[in-house]
DNA sequence: AAGCTCTCCTGATGGC
DNA sequence: TGCCATCAGGAGAGCT
């Protein structure tokens, strides 16, 4: 479950079902589910043994769980098909299942599935100075977060050479932001996408960060966004933001703020949506 | 040195 | 029915 919204369900149902409890055991089922543990998967597994969740944060897409006492974390990244759930310990296996975690007081477990395996767990230090992780210490404040620095991000962003999604893509950046809420935001703002950020005015970029935040708020409050079942909570239920996307995923639709046919470009192996007349293609643009 | 491309992986879907 | 191409909520290694 990819992007800020989503990721935050998954952080409160961790903070609801795990945090405060001690791991008896962690088995990995793939080893690519813990490359980026770089001691390797047996480290990884001796370091949680009887290890207790102190709490569950999150930086835009990161997760974390400080690991009491130790002066470090489980980090978690949910990449393209990564779930946490949290299910009885009779609970049948099922495809996927990467790793498991069990826990002292014999109650739910703790499993990471990942289709894809594009996610990844780590353990990586604190410290004092840093309020996060030192793997993740590369990743940007994300919008959400009290202490993003607003006119700090608009310098930064207009001071780019690039197109205004790819600098929102930008996890160094701003962070939790990917996919679908770029493009939505840029559809509230009325920007194309290709929009050279060194065009951007401070007005426009304040009103496309409210953009942001608007949709992220809007998306959280209904659980997130999913189209299948690949994207689901702690308990394996889904959001139902995508009824309310306005751009993407919406190719040849009409655009709900002015009936054109939302259109769909390539951009980055993937695509980006945008409404051809709310959102008009940049003279020159950046792409 | 910032910016861009490619790659890792599995599965669903659609055209021929 | 195959078979192949395309696409998918991501990020970071490794180019220029």
């Amino acid at each position: 479950m990819p992007e800020l919204p989503e990721v935050e369900v998954v952080r409160r149902g961790l903070d609801d079902h795990v945090v405060g409890r001690t791991v008896r055991a962690v088995e990995v089922y793939h080893p690519r589910s813990t490359r980026r543990h770089l001691p390797g998967t047996s480290d990884f597994v001796a370091q949680l043994a009887g290890t207790t969740f102190e709490k569950a944060s999150r930086r835009g897409k990161y997760l974390w769980l400080p690991l009491r006492d130790r002066g470090s974390a489980l980090i978690a990244h949910l990449g393209m098909s990564g779930q946490l759930l949290v299910v009885p310990p009779s609970a049948p296996g099922v495809e996927h299942l990467r790793v498991r975690f069990t826990f002292a007081d014999a109650g739910p477990e703790l499993r990471f599935v990942d289709q894809r395996t594009f996610g990844a767990l780590s353990i990586s230090e604190l410290t004092d100075r840093a309020d996060v992780p030192e793997r993740i210490a590369h990743i940007a404040r994300d919008p959400v977060d009290p202490q993003f620095d607003d006119a700090s991000f608009i310098t930064a962003l207009r001071s780019r050479h690039t197109g205004v999604k790819r600098a929102l893509l930008d996890q160094s950046l701003i962070s939790g932001v990917g996919n679908i809420y770029a493009d939505e935001a840029l559809w509230q703002a009325k920007m194309h996408w290709a929009r050279p950020t060194r065009t951007l005015t401070r007005p426009v970029v304040t009103a496309l960060l409210a953009a942001l935040r608007e949709v992220m708020a809007a998306a959280l409050a209904a659980g997130g966004t999913s189209f299948d079942s690949l994207y689901v909570n702690v308990n394996g239920a889904s959001g139902y933001f995508d009824r309310s996307l306005e751009a993407y995923g919406r190719e040849g639709e009409p655009c709900r703020r002015c009936g054109t046919a939302i259109r769909r470009d390539p951009f980055l192996n993937r695509s980006s949506y945008t409404c051809p007349r709310c959102q008009p293609r940049p003279r020159n643009p950046h792409w």
